[in-house]
DNA sequence: AGGTTCGGTTCGGTGATTGAACCGAACTGC
DNA sequence: GCAGTTCGGTTCAATCACCGAACCGAACCT
Protein backbone atom coordinates (compact mmCIF):
# COMPACT_ATOMS: atom_id res chain seq x y z
CA UNK A 1 0.00 0.00 0.00
CA UNK A 2 1.94 2.59 -1.19
CA UNK A 3 -0.15 6.13 -1.73
CA UNK A 4 -3.20 3.59 -1.49
CA UNK A 5 -5.76 5.15 1.24
CA UNK A 6 -7.81 8.31 0.10
CA UNK A 7 -7.08 8.02 -3.50
CA UNK A 8 -10.31 6.18 -4.39
CA UNK A 9 -11.44 9.86 -4.08
CA UNK A 10 -9.38 11.30 -7.02
CA UNK A 11 -9.78 11.03 -10.42
CA UNK A 12 -6.62 10.37 -11.55
CA UNK A 13 -4.58 7.64 -13.64
CA UNK A 14 -1.35 8.59 -12.58
CA UNK A 15 -2.12 7.99 -8.99
CA UNK A 16 -3.74 4.41 -10.09
CA UNK A 17 -0.40 3.76 -11.91
CA UNK A 18 1.50 4.83 -8.74
CA UNK A 19 -0.48 2.30 -6.53
CA UNK A 20 1.24 -0.39 -9.01
CA UNK A 21 4.54 1.08 -9.75
CA UNK A 22 5.12 3.67 -7.55
CA UNK A 23 6.77 2.13 -4.95
CA UNK A 24 10.64 1.49 -3.78
CA UNK A 25 12.29 -0.73 -6.34
CA UNK A 26 9.39 -1.77 -8.23
CA UNK A 27 10.36 0.20 -11.62
CA UNK A 28 13.97 -0.82 -11.31
CA UNK A 29 12.20 -4.20 -10.70
CA UNK A 30 10.55 -3.57 -14.19
CA UNK A 31 13.63 -2.32 -15.97
CA UNK A 32 15.65 -5.70 -15.60
CA UNK A 33 12.37 -7.66 -16.57
CA UNK A 34 12.53 -4.95 -19.99
CA UNK A 35 16.45 -6.01 -20.14
CA UNK A 36 16.03 -9.66 -19.98
CA UNK A 37 16.28 -10.61 -16.71
CA UNK A 38 13.54 -13.28 -15.22
CA UNK A 39 14.90 -15.34 -12.17
CA UNK A 40 14.20 -14.05 -8.90
CA UNK A 41 18.29 -14.82 -7.82
CA UNK A 42 19.25 -12.10 -11.21
CA UNK A 43 17.02 -9.39 -9.97
CA UNK A 44 18.73 -10.28 -6.21
CA UNK A 45 22.10 -10.17 -7.27
CA UNK A 46 21.85 -6.88 -9.78
CA UNK A 47 19.54 -4.65 -7.61
CA UNK A 48 21.07 -5.81 -3.98
CA UNK A 49 17.29 -5.77 -3.08
CA UNK A 50 15.86 -7.31 0.30
CA UNK A 51 14.75 -10.98 -0.16
CA UNK A 52 11.44 -10.04 0.81
CA UNK A 53 10.94 -6.44 -0.43
CA UNK A 54 11.32 -8.51 -3.96
CA UNK A 55 8.95 -11.01 -3.10
CA UNK A 56 6.51 -8.72 -2.15
CA UNK A 57 7.42 -6.96 -5.48
CA UNK A 58 6.71 -10.02 -7.63
CA UNK A 59 4.18 -10.93 -5.78
CA UNK A 60 2.48 -7.50 -6.17
CA UNK A 61 3.15 -7.17 -9.76
CA UNK A 62 1.96 -10.37 -10.77
CA UNK A 63 -1.51 -9.69 -9.23
CA UNK A 64 -1.81 -6.85 -10.99
CA UNK A 65 -0.93 -8.29 -14.08
CA UNK A 66 2.16 -6.83 -15.30
CA UNK A 67 4.36 -9.69 -14.65
CA UNK A 68 3.45 -13.43 -15.32
CA UNK A 69 4.90 -16.10 -12.89
CA UNK A 70 6.26 -19.11 -15.04
CA UNK A 71 7.40 -22.50 -13.16
CA UNK A 72 9.52 -23.45 -16.54
CA UNK A 73 11.37 -25.81 -14.28
CA UNK A 74 10.65 -27.44 -10.81
CA UNK A 75 12.18 -25.05 -8.19
CA UNK A 76 12.64 -22.52 -10.99
CA UNK A 77 10.65 -19.54 -11.79
CA UNK A 78 10.19 -16.73 -14.47
CA UNK A 79 8.67 -13.74 -13.96
CA UNK A 80 8.02 -12.47 -17.74
CA UNK A 81 6.40 -9.43 -18.58
CA UNK A 82 2.78 -9.73 -19.92
CA UNK A 83 1.46 -7.55 -22.78
CA UNK A 84 0.16 -5.50 -19.89
CA UNK A 85 3.90 -4.74 -18.32
CA UNK A 86 5.15 -4.33 -22.33
CA UNK A 87 2.86 -0.72 -21.86
CA UNK A 88 5.05 0.36 -19.23
CA UNK A 89 7.81 0.53 -21.70
CA UNK A 90 7.73 4.17 -22.27
CA UNK A 91 6.94 5.13 -19.02
CA UNK A 92 10.60 3.18 -17.91
CA UNK A 93 12.27 4.71 -21.15
CA UNK A 94 10.96 8.55 -20.10
CA UNK A 95 12.05 8.71 -16.49
CA UNK A 96 15.85 7.19 -17.41
CA UNK A 97 15.90 9.59 -20.45
CA UNK A 98 15.63 12.10 -17.99
CA UNK A 99 18.11 10.95 -15.50
CA UNK A 100 20.45 10.20 -18.69
CA UNK A 101 19.99 13.82 -19.53
CA UNK A 102 19.68 15.93 -16.39
CA UNK A 103 21.07 13.77 -13.28
CA UNK A 104 23.91 11.25 -14.43
CA UNK A 105 27.25 12.74 -14.38
CA UNK A 106 30.68 12.20 -16.39
CA UNK A 107 31.37 8.93 -16.60
CA UNK A 108 28.11 7.50 -15.61
CA UNK A 109 27.45 4.55 -17.88
CA UNK A 110 25.09 5.85 -20.12
CA UNK A 111 23.07 3.70 -21.82
CA UNK A 112 21.61 3.46 -25.76
CA UNK A 113 18.68 1.90 -27.44
CA UNK A 114 18.30 1.75 -31.18
CA UNK A 115 15.44 0.56 -32.82
CA UNK A 116 16.91 -2.49 -34.84
CA UNK A 117 14.24 -3.18 -36.73
CA UNK A 118 13.77 0.09 -38.34
CA UNK A 119 12.39 -0.05 -41.73
CA UNK A 120 14.52 3.49 -42.34
CA UNK A 121 17.67 1.83 -40.70
CA UNK A 122 17.10 2.79 -36.93
CA UNK A 123 18.74 5.11 -34.58
CA UNK A 124 18.36 6.08 -30.88
CA UNK A 125 15.11 6.87 -29.58
CA UNK A 126 14.39 10.51 -28.83
CA UNK A 127 11.88 11.59 -26.19
CA UNK A 128 9.11 9.42 -25.65
CA UNK A 129 11.06 6.71 -27.23
CA UNK A 130 10.36 7.47 -30.56
CA UNK A 131 12.15 5.99 -33.24
CA UNK A 132 13.67 9.17 -34.95
CA UNK A 133 14.40 7.48 -38.54
CA UNK A 134 10.63 6.10 -38.73
CA UNK A 135 8.95 8.02 -36.46
CA UNK A 136 7.27 5.07 -34.95
CA UNK A 137 6.96 4.02 -31.51
CA UNK A 138 9.00 0.61 -31.50
CA UNK A 139 8.00 -2.29 -28.93
CA UNK A 140 10.54 -3.09 -27.20
CA UNK A 141 11.24 -6.37 -28.69
CA UNK A 142 12.72 -4.61 -31.65
CA UNK A 143 15.04 -2.58 -29.55
CA UNK A 144 18.58 -3.04 -28.82
CA UNK A 145 20.62 -1.61 -25.85
CA UNK A 146 24.40 -0.95 -25.43
CA UNK A 147 26.10 0.91 -22.93
CA UNK A 148 28.15 4.11 -24.28
CA UNK A 149 31.50 5.42 -22.37
CA UNK A 150 32.80 3.14 -19.93
CA UNK A 151 32.15 4.09 -16.17
CA UNK A 152 34.10 5.76 -14.61
CA UNK A 153 33.08 4.15 -11.06
CA UNK A 154 34.24 0.93 -9.81
CA UNK A 155 31.22 -0.89 -11.85
CA UNK A 156 29.34 -4.13 -9.71
CA UNK A 157 30.74 -7.29 -11.04
CA UNK A 158 28.09 -10.02 -10.46
CA UNK A 159 26.70 -11.89 -13.82
CA UNK A 160 23.87 -9.94 -13.98
CA UNK A 161 25.57 -6.74 -14.62
CA UNK A 162 28.14 -8.28 -16.77
CA UNK A 163 25.49 -9.80 -19.20
CA UNK A 164 23.79 -6.13 -19.17
CA UNK A 165 27.28 -4.80 -20.13
CA UNK A 166 26.90 -6.48 -23.55
CA UNK A 167 24.90 -5.33 -26.40
CA UNK A 168 21.72 -7.01 -26.75
CA UNK A 169 17.93 -7.31 -27.43
CA UNK A 170 15.66 -5.98 -24.82
CA UNK A 171 13.26 -9.23 -23.24
CA UNK A 172 15.83 -12.07 -24.32
CA UNK A 173 16.20 -14.13 -21.33
CA UNK A 174 20.32 -13.80 -20.52
CA UNK A 175 23.22 -16.58 -21.30
CA UNK B 1 16.81 9.14 0.92
CA UNK B 2 14.43 7.23 -1.24
CA UNK B 3 16.82 4.77 -3.09
CA UNK B 4 20.49 6.46 -2.26
CA UNK B 5 22.28 4.01 -0.60
CA UNK B 6 24.33 1.50 -2.87
CA UNK B 7 22.75 2.73 -5.80
CA UNK B 8 26.32 4.90 -6.87
CA UNK B 9 27.52 1.59 -8.11
CA UNK B 10 25.00 1.50 -10.64
CA UNK B 11 25.51 2.57 -14.46
CA UNK B 12 21.71 3.01 -14.56
CA UNK B 13 20.04 6.32 -15.19
CA UNK B 14 16.88 5.02 -13.90
CA UNK B 15 18.33 5.07 -10.43
CA UNK B 16 19.33 8.45 -10.75
CA UNK B 17 16.24 9.94 -12.06
CA UNK B 18 14.19 7.10 -9.12
CA UNK B 19 15.89 9.04 -6.48
CA UNK B 20 14.62 12.42 -7.36
CA UNK B 21 11.51 11.84 -8.03
CA UNK B 22 10.61 8.40 -6.80
CA UNK B 23 9.59 8.94 -3.47
CA UNK B 24 6.08 9.18 -2.66
CA UNK B 25 4.19 11.94 -3.49
CA UNK B 26 6.72 13.70 -5.56
CA UNK B 27 5.03 12.24 -9.02
CA UNK B 28 1.76 13.71 -7.76
CA UNK B 29 2.79 16.77 -7.05
CA UNK B 30 4.53 17.19 -10.17
CA UNK B 31 1.32 16.69 -11.91
CA UNK B 32 0.01 19.20 -10.35
CA UNK B 33 2.51 21.52 -11.35
CA UNK B 34 1.74 20.09 -15.02
CA UNK B 35 -1.96 21.20 -14.24
CA UNK B 36 -0.83 24.91 -13.08
CA UNK B 37 -0.76 24.01 -9.45
CA UNK B 38 1.62 26.73 -8.02
CA UNK B 39 0.56 27.55 -4.56
CA UNK B 40 1.57 25.23 -1.29
CA UNK B 41 -1.97 25.44 -0.04
CA UNK B 42 -3.22 24.82 -3.42
CA UNK B 43 -1.04 21.13 -3.08
CA UNK B 44 -2.07 20.53 -0.01
CA UNK B 45 -5.96 21.09 -1.07
CA UNK B 46 -5.59 18.94 -3.57
CA UNK B 47 -3.71 16.14 -2.45
CA UNK B 48 -4.23 15.80 0.94
CA UNK B 49 -0.53 15.49 1.66
CA UNK B 50 1.14 16.02 5.29
CA UNK B 51 2.72 19.40 5.43
CA UNK B 52 5.65 18.21 6.30
CA UNK B 53 6.12 15.81 3.58
CA UNK B 54 4.91 18.55 1.06
CA UNK B 55 7.46 20.93 2.13
CA UNK B 56 10.45 18.41 2.08
CA UNK B 57 9.45 16.78 -1.30
CA UNK B 58 9.37 20.33 -2.76
CA UNK B 59 12.40 21.63 -0.98
CA UNK B 60 14.18 18.24 -2.67
CA UNK B 61 12.46 19.12 -6.02
CA UNK B 62 13.89 23.04 -5.99
CA UNK B 63 17.50 21.55 -4.88
CA UNK B 64 17.24 19.46 -7.78
CA UNK B 65 16.61 22.00 -10.37
CA UNK B 66 12.87 20.42 -11.08
CA UNK B 67 11.36 23.19 -9.62
CA UNK B 68 11.94 27.34 -8.92
CA UNK B 69 10.57 28.74 -6.21
CA UNK B 70 9.30 32.58 -6.65
CA UNK B 71 8.20 34.73 -3.85
CA UNK B 72 5.68 36.67 -5.44
CA UNK B 73 4.60 38.25 -2.95
CA UNK B 74 5.60 38.34 0.32
CA UNK B 75 4.18 35.33 2.03
CA UNK B 76 3.16 33.88 -0.94
CA UNK B 77 5.14 31.43 -2.93
CA UNK B 78 5.24 30.12 -6.32
CA UNK B 79 6.43 26.62 -7.18
CA UNK B 80 7.04 26.23 -11.02
CA UNK B 81 8.82 23.77 -13.33
CA UNK B 82 12.04 24.71 -14.76
CA UNK B 83 13.13 23.59 -18.11
CA UNK B 84 14.48 20.75 -16.20
CA UNK B 85 10.99 19.53 -14.71
CA UNK B 86 9.65 20.09 -18.32
CA UNK B 87 11.39 17.71 -19.36
CA UNK B 88 9.52 14.92 -17.03
CA UNK B 89 6.48 15.58 -19.09
CA UNK B 90 6.90 12.19 -21.43
CA UNK B 91 7.38 9.96 -18.11
CA UNK B 92 4.24 11.83 -16.34
CA UNK B 93 2.15 11.60 -19.42
CA UNK B 94 2.93 8.13 -19.66
CA UNK B 95 2.70 6.41 -16.34
CA UNK B 96 -0.56 8.38 -16.32
CA UNK B 97 -1.72 6.84 -19.52
CA UNK B 98 -0.45 3.46 -18.52
CA UNK B 99 -2.94 3.68 -15.95
CA UNK B 100 -5.63 5.14 -17.95
CA UNK B 101 -5.55 2.13 -20.21
CA UNK B 102 -4.89 -0.54 -17.62
CA UNK B 103 -6.02 0.40 -14.03
CA UNK B 104 -8.60 2.76 -14.33
CA UNK B 105 -12.01 1.38 -13.99
CA UNK B 106 -15.44 2.62 -15.74
CA UNK B 107 -16.47 6.18 -14.38
CA UNK B 108 -12.98 6.62 -13.42
CA UNK B 109 -12.39 10.35 -14.63
CA UNK B 110 -10.49 9.48 -17.67
CA UNK B 111 -8.49 12.18 -18.68
CA UNK B 112 -7.35 13.57 -22.33
CA UNK B 113 -4.48 15.81 -23.60
CA UNK B 114 -5.21 17.45 -26.79
CA UNK B 115 -2.05 19.30 -29.11
CA UNK B 116 -3.96 22.76 -28.98
CA UNK B 117 -1.48 24.43 -31.09
CA UNK B 118 -0.70 21.56 -33.51
CA UNK B 119 -0.74 22.80 -37.13
CA UNK B 120 -2.06 19.82 -38.48
CA UNK B 121 -5.74 20.70 -36.38
CA UNK B 122 -4.68 18.14 -33.01
CA UNK B 123 -5.44 15.74 -31.67
CA UNK B 124 -5.93 13.75 -28.50
CA UNK B 125 -1.91 12.17 -27.44
CA UNK B 126 -0.66 9.27 -28.38
CA UNK B 127 1.61 6.84 -26.52
CA UNK B 128 5.30 8.12 -25.96
CA UNK B 129 3.34 11.87 -25.55
CA UNK B 130 2.95 12.09 -29.38
CA UNK B 131 1.13 13.97 -31.35
CA UNK B 132 -0.66 11.71 -33.98
CA UNK B 133 -2.10 14.61 -36.29
CA UNK B 134 1.56 16.14 -36.87
CA UNK B 135 3.80 13.25 -35.65
CA UNK B 136 5.58 15.61 -32.87
CA UNK B 137 6.33 15.87 -29.07
CA UNK B 138 4.23 18.69 -28.24
CA UNK B 139 5.35 20.84 -24.97
CA UNK B 140 3.26 20.87 -22.55
CA UNK B 141 2.42 24.71 -22.64
CA UNK B 142 0.90 24.10 -26.10
CA UNK B 143 -1.58 20.86 -24.67
CA UNK B 144 -5.08 21.79 -23.65
CA UNK B 145 -6.49 18.80 -20.95
CA UNK B 146 -10.10 18.21 -20.18
CA UNK B 147 -12.13 15.19 -18.28
CA UNK B 148 -14.21 12.56 -20.50
CA UNK B 149 -16.98 10.79 -18.71
CA UNK B 150 -18.04 12.22 -15.32
CA UNK B 151 -16.82 9.62 -12.10
CA UNK B 152 -18.91 7.83 -10.86
CA UNK B 153 -17.69 8.28 -7.75
CA UNK B 154 -18.45 10.94 -5.39
CA UNK B 155 -16.31 13.65 -6.50
CA UNK B 156 -13.40 16.14 -4.47
CA UNK B 157 -15.00 19.37 -4.04
CA UNK B 158 -12.16 21.21 -2.99
CA UNK B 159 -11.40 24.78 -5.20
CA UNK B 160 -8.41 23.13 -7.05
CA UNK B 161 -10.42 19.64 -7.86
CA UNK B 162 -13.24 22.10 -9.12
CA UNK B 163 -10.30 23.96 -11.24
CA UNK B 164 -8.95 20.89 -12.63
CA UNK B 165 -12.32 19.81 -13.80
CA UNK B 166 -12.92 21.98 -16.74
CA UNK B 167 -10.73 22.21 -19.55
CA UNK B 168 -7.63 23.92 -19.24
CA UNK B 169 -4.71 24.22 -20.75
CA UNK B 170 -1.25 23.12 -19.14
CA UNK B 171 0.65 25.06 -16.72
CA UNK B 172 -1.10 27.76 -16.87
CA UNK B 173 -2.18 29.10 -12.89
CA UNK B 174 -5.31 28.28 -11.66
CA UNK B 175 -7.82 31.33 -11.80
C1' DA C 1 23.25 -39.06 3.46
C1' DG C 2 25.36 -34.64 3.06
C1' DG C 3 25.71 -30.38 0.57
C1' DT C 4 24.00 -26.75 -2.60
C1' DT C 5 20.78 -23.86 -5.09
C1' DC C 6 16.43 -21.66 -5.39
C1' DG C 7 12.61 -19.03 -3.79
C1' DG C 8 10.88 -17.79 -0.36
C1' DT C 9 9.16 -16.43 5.15
C1' DT C 10 10.09 -14.69 9.82
C1' DC C 11 12.14 -11.60 12.89
C1' DG C 12 14.10 -7.55 15.49
C1' DG C 13 16.02 -2.93 14.58
C1' DT C 14 16.01 1.24 11.97
C1' DG C 15 14.21 4.86 9.27
C1' DA C 16 10.34 7.20 6.87
C1' DT C 17 5.40 8.72 6.87
C1' DT C 18 1.49 10.29 9.28
C1' DG C 19 -1.75 13.51 11.59
C1' DA C 20 -2.04 16.81 15.05
C1' DA C 21 -0.33 20.64 17.37
C1' DC C 22 2.28 24.77 17.38
C1' DC C 23 4.43 29.16 15.19
C1' DG C 24 5.76 33.58 12.99
C1' DA C 25 4.89 36.75 9.30
C1' DA C 26 1.51 39.20 6.55
C1' DC C 27 -2.88 40.63 5.27
C1' DT C 28 -8.04 41.76 6.47
C1' DG C 29 -11.85 43.95 8.90
C1' DC C 30 -13.12 47.38 11.92
C1' DG D 1 -4.34 49.44 17.03
C1' DC D 2 -6.16 44.79 17.62
C1' DA D 3 -8.52 40.30 16.70
C1' DG D 4 -8.91 36.90 13.29
C1' DT D 5 -7.41 34.50 9.21
C1' DT D 6 -4.30 32.79 5.66
C1' DC D 7 0.06 31.08 4.34
C1' DG D 8 4.05 28.27 4.66
C1' DG D 9 6.13 26.12 7.40
C1' DT D 10 8.43 23.12 11.96
C1' DT D 11 8.08 19.83 15.85
C1' DC D 12 6.51 15.71 17.88
C1' DA D 13 4.80 10.94 19.14
C1' DA D 14 2.89 6.94 16.93
C1' DT D 15 2.67 4.05 13.17
C1' DC D 16 4.22 1.83 9.07
C1' DA D 17 7.62 0.22 5.65
C1' DC D 18 12.18 -1.19 4.83
C1' DC D 19 16.43 -3.41 6.03
C1' DG D 20 19.69 -7.31 6.89
C1' DA D 21 20.26 -11.61 8.93
C1' DA D 22 18.61 -15.96 10.04
C1' DC D 23 15.76 -19.77 9.06
C1' DC D 24 13.11 -23.21 5.90
C1' DG D 25 11.30 -26.64 2.56
C1' DA D 26 11.72 -28.57 -1.94
C1' DA D 27 14.62 -30.18 -5.60
C1' DC D 28 18.83 -31.44 -7.37
C1' DC D 29 23.94 -33.21 -7.20
C1' DT D 30 27.36 -36.76 -5.74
Amino acid sequence: MPLGQNYDRQDCALARALEVVGERWTLLVLRDCFFGVRRFADLRAHLDIPRAVLSERLAMLVDAGVLERRNYAPGRDEYVLTDTGLDLWPAVFSLARFGDRHLVGPGGGRRRFRHADCPAGGADLAAGAVCPACGTLPAPSSLETRLLDGTGQTPRDDAVSLSLRRPHRLLTPLP
